[in-house]
DNA sequence: GCAGGATGCTTGAAGTGTCAAGCACCCTGA
DNA sequence: TCAGGGTGCTTGACACTTCAAGCATCCTGC
């Protein structure tokens, strides 16, 4: 077993305050979706996904994975999502295994209004507070983290 | 109603960025704690902040508010604890109300046990992709940002 | 053409979080 | 001193996620 690296001080810093970030934005995000929208945030993400494809459709694994949610994360949700009305399922053509999860007409309605409230939620939360070089570290920051929680690529 | 501040292209790509870490890079942490010591996220976080504290015991409140948790929440988690051994609970001295967490001897060696692998993938996941410089700039971004967030302060 | 294994998705049960209600104790004012 | 309201924490019910198991369909080699 090898000596453990501990972290350093900046670190440590950085560390407590990402980790506090990462467990109340979620919930803040949540909140105002459940309040406004009756709404998860993964749930509205998935719905907001769907509603800028070509045809409102995509098959489900494709979907998860957009997502970052687990297959059987994503069957759930689109359980209950269809039925409220905002989403049916349909076979895939090519693939008699698969499924295509379709956004209906009232899903794609509760999607437009949905997204204002939700985008100025973002805005007021995280944007609001950062400098237009700031996002732009930001963005920077995600693209080296993110390759190493993707165990695919 | 006023008009919807959309967000520009350059937030936009690191809104979905920075949103896909804060749900992949949580899931990752909870998987290697769950596998490699039975324990959740927020788990290992509150014994950890016990672990750091004189005589290892906060009142249940303080404990909520720094470990960015609600009240009940913690109440869950600490019962689930309780059992297993590694906190128990106190009456606070000065309020007949409140409750100290206390954690055990068990408890400390269950932290200090966890720790080393925890750190290393915190390293590996997070610091391992990021320059000195970086980390700076991701501490000053959260900071800005954590304010917004808690509504006490 | 068909057995055996891989793939896409679903299902049920168990664990954890949230919300609202509830209990016990504290404090204030009359 | 004691009624009324506030505070600290717990509890129970419900919603969501995960994990493992299961079903249906597809593909490969013989």
């Amino acid at each position: 077993m090898a000596k453990t690296r501990w972290l350093s001080d900046a670190q440590q810093q950085a560390w407590r305050r990402f980790a506090a970030v990462s467990m109340l934005l979620p919930a803040a995000l949540e909140s105002q979706l459940q309040r406004d929208a009756d709404l998860t945030h993964f749930g509205y993400w998935v719905m907001a996904m769907l509603s800028e494809t070509q045809d409102r459709a995509i098959r489900m694994s494709e979907l998860a994975a957009l997502s970052n949610g687990s297959q059987s994360r994503l069957s759930h949700l689109i359980a209950r999502l269809e039925e409220r009305g905002w989403v049916r399922r349909e076979r895939a053509d090519e693939d008699g295994r698969g499924y295509l999860a379709v956004l209906t007409d009232a899903g794609y309605d509760k999607v437009v209004e949905t997204a204002p409230g939700h985008v100025e939620e973002v805005q007021s939360l995280v944007f609001d507070a950062l400098t237009v070089q700031q996002v732009g570290e930001l963005d920077e920051i995600c693209a080296a983290i993110l390759p190493r929680l993707t165990p695919g690529c």
